[in-house]
DNA sequence: AATTCCGGAGAACAGTTGTTAACTGCATGG
DNA sequence: CCATGCAGTTAACAACTGTTCTCCGGAATT
């Protein structure tokens, strides 16, 4: 059973929590390799040296992010990939998702998009290594679906990167785009949706 | 007439150049938001205050770079472009020339794929704006198509971003790849060359 | 030939960085 | 209840940062 974890233990997952969300915060406006350690238990108001009690450097911060931002994710990617049998409301529904996606974790989403090219390795490669996951997952989902008779394995992943790339493209549009209801954000939706339904009609017609 | 520029001119556009290839090469472990301007003239073998009369900031010289790596492409995209009546072979030829533009300028398009969404924005924006005029030109280019009759403006120009949003995707996969001859290029020059060709399939039934 | 212009050097500034060591206080397990 | 463990503190370190001001030498202009 769950033993409700000691007074300790819990301050310092609390403290771990204000490092991370501290250094969420600050990385809207820069990039990891930029973000200096002192920078982040400044703001969270702790001493420097707390931190090394939580993270070996700021890279390992950022790979703690990185799980963070996409671990969770996986479950969320395969239903809703399965759903997508291509119908036109259920295109609509992918695409509402990744906004209220992004509206609800605006910071995590920006940290994906800025670290995944971003000059610190070890996050670089944790990114590729969750993308990659996800690919492989929504090629399974994919396999599943009749429409998918015929394709080989590796046709089915490569068109389950173009929908996962798709995904971040959009994703970081929304991120750009004003929130709520603003006009850019509909053109946003618009397009998305648009793409998404050019790669579905050639997926319909791939094996012709 | 080309007025051969005097000694002055000379060693300044030289210092400068010295600037943006040092500047450059440093990039390619971290991001533009981490790097100094000391760190760079220390690298060309210059006092830091040289620095100041190329540039405002390393955030300006990241500007100068931007166009450096995009500026001088707007011709190559649109013939290449103009070429896609998506043949299979033209197909291949594009991805080629991709490969061979990665190969030939790796530190500029790493440059471009860090900092499209880096922590600088100035830099951000410039990028946004290149890629932004990309699309608007093979827009152009594939209105010209007689395979575009029927379509809107602006589906055409959800076209041409999936197109350019594409093919960063896919210098950026050269990029990570080993470079020459390698089983993991041949893997990304196929997985390539089936993306583009499903795109190329639905826009052929987008009319339907 | 004399003068102006200007790219670069030099030194100094206050402020920042990561990392170390030795400490304090308090929740924990025996 | 006492001894141990450990999150967080304090102080100090050498090294680094961007920016200013003053200066130099040689090309450019007149």
């Amino acid at each position: 059973m769950s033993h409700t974890l000691g007074v300790r233990q819990a301050q310092k997952l609390k403290t771990r929590r204000a490092l991370l969300d501290a250094a969420l915060g600050l990385l809207e406006e820069q990039s990891l390799s930029s973000l200096g350690l002192r920078e982040v238990t400044r703001a969270v108001g702790v001493a420097p040296t707390a931190f090394y009690r939580h993270f070996h450097s700021t890279a390992d911060l950022g790979v703690a992010l990185v799980e963070e931002a996409l671990g969770g994710l996986h479950p969320m990617i395969r239903t809703t990939v399965s759903e997508v049998d291509d119908s036109e409301e259920r295109i609509a529904r992918a695409v509402g998702l990744i906004a209220r996606h992004v509206d609800a974790f605006p910071a995590h989403v920006r940290f994906i998009a800025r670290e995944r090219h971003g000059g610190v390795q070890p996050v670089r490669e944790a990114i590729q290594e969750q993308l990659a996951r996800f690919a492989r997952e929504v090629r399974d989902e994919l396999a599943k679906d009749p429409q998918s008779a015929g394709w080989s394995e590796d046709d089915l992943l490569m068109l389950a990167h173009l929908y996962v790339d798709q995904m971040l493209v959009t994703a970081s549009l929304f991120l750009e785009a004003p929130p709520a209801p603003s006009p850019e954000r509909e053109r946003v939706t618009r397009l998305a949706t648009r793409q998404l339904r050019l790669i579905s009609i050639g997926r319909r017609h791939w094996l012709d």
